[in-house]
DNA sequence: TGTACATCAGTGAACGCGCGTTCACTGATGTAC
DNA sequence: TGTACATCAGTGAACGCGCGTTCACTGATGTAC
C-alpha cells in the first residue's frame, strides 16, 4: 500500500516525534523499533524505509528535537522558573531531552553525541545572549553554571519518590540560581 | 567446585565491584549478567546463587556503592575542585555514580531508585554539614544548588568531544560555584 | 483527460542473535562421628 | 585427628523470549503516452 509523498513526509515526522517522546520516557534501550513505529501508527517492517538502523534513528531524533525552536535569547531566571517546576519534572516524555537522556547519549554513537552536543552549545549561546551586564566572560560563566544546575536539579529531583524532597531540590536550585544572578 | 564461606564473601564483593564499574561505564542495559560475572572472575551460571535477578543486582550495587565512605562533613568548594576535574570527567567507570547513572536509575525498580535517593540525601547532608555561616536554610540551598550544578556539569561535559568545550563547562561551573559561595 | 504500467511505502512473517534465567552435574568444603 | 558423607558454590549447556533487521508480497501512487 504505497502512500503519497506528502504522507511519507508526515510519517517521518510522526516517527521522529514518537521516538523523541518514547526515548525521553524510557531511555534508548527500553524502546524498541516496533514501539516507535506503533506509536507513529505504522508497523515495524516499514521502519527501514525511513532509517538505516535504530542508531541512525537515535541520532536523527536528537537532531530533530534540538532543531525545534529558534536561536533567540533566553532569560536564565525566567527559564529556570519553568524548567525547575513540578510540571516539567513530572513530564519526562515532553520535557527537556538533555535532562532525560544526556548521560545515556554520551554512550551512544558519535553522531548521536554530536547532535546533542550541538544542541547544548546553542542552548548555552541563547542563555549568554539573554544575560544582563557587560562582562561577557562572567555572563558565559553564569549561563553555563546556571544551565548545569538546572539540568542536574531536574535529574536529581526525578529520583525522589517523596515529593517534598523532590520539590526541595527544584525550589532550592531555583532560588540559588536567582541569588547568584543578583549577587 | 564448592568454595569456602570466606571466598563466597569475597566473590560477592567482587561481583558488586565489577557491576558498579561496568554499570557506570556502559549503563545498566548494555551490561550483561555474564559481563559482570566474567569481570568478577566467575561464570554466568553462578550469578543466581548471589542475586535473584539482574534487577536485584542493580539495587544491591547502588546500595553498595553509596554505602562506601562515612557521613563526615564535606566542603563544597574543595569537593567541587576535584569533582569538576578532567580526571573525574574522563573516569566514568570509577567516578560519581550519580553523574553516570541518575537519569537511568529513575527508570529502574523502586528498590534501585530508593537506594540512589538515600545516597543523595546523605550526600546533601554532608554538604550541609560542611557549610560555613549560620543561616541553615541558606546553607541547605547552597548545598543543593551546588550539588545540582556539579552533577549537571559533569553530565554535560561528558557529551563534548571537543576537550576545550568540555573543560569550559567544568571550569565555568567550578568558578560559578565558588563565586556563589563568597557572594 | 484516461489508461497502462512502473514504482515503492507499508505489511507481517521470518531470521539470527544475544539476553536473562534454569538446570544437571562436579568436586571442594564443611560436618558428624 | 581421621574418615565418610552431606552440602552447596561454581560450571557450562540449554531454554525461551524479544530484539533488530530482512524480505517477499500487496496495492495505492506517480508517470508516460
Amino acid at each position: 500500500m504505497r502512500v503519497s509523498r506528502e504522507q511519507v513526509a508526515i510519517n517521518r515526522q510522526k516517527i521522529l516525534e514518537a521516538a523523541s517522546r518514547l526515548f525521553r520516557e524510557r531511555g534508548y534501550d527500553a524502546v524498541t523499533v516496533a514501539d516507535v513505529m506503533s506509536a507513529a501508527g505504522l508497523t515495524h517492517g516499514g521502519f527501514y524505509g525511513y532509517f538505516k538502523s535504530k542508531d541512525e534513528l537515535i541520532a536523527h531524533t536528537l537532531d530533530h528535537v534540538y532543531s525545534q525552536g529558534d536561536d533567540s535569547a533566553i532569560n536564565l531566571s525566567r527559564y529556570a522558573a519553568s524548567y525547575l517546576s513540578r510540571q516539567h519534572c513530572d513530564n519526562v516524555a515532553l520535557g527537556c531531552p538533555t535532562a532525560a537522556l544526556a548521560a545515556e547519549t554520551a554512550r551512544q554513537t558519535p553522531e548521536a553525541r554530536a547532535a546533542m552536543a550541538a544542541g547544548l552549545e546553542r542552548q548555552i549561546e541563547r542563555f549568554c545572549a539573554g544575560m544582563k551586564g557587560n562582562d561577557a566572560k562572567a555572563a558565559r560563566r553564569a549561563a553555563i553554571g546556571g544551565w548545569s544546575a538546572m539540568v542536574g536539579a531536574v535529574v536529581l529531583a526525578r529520583l525522589f519518590d517523596d515529593p517534598a524532597l523532590s520539590d526541595e531540590i527544584l525550589e532550592a536550585t531555583r532560588q540559588w540560581v536567582d541569588e547568584r544572578k543578583s549577587g
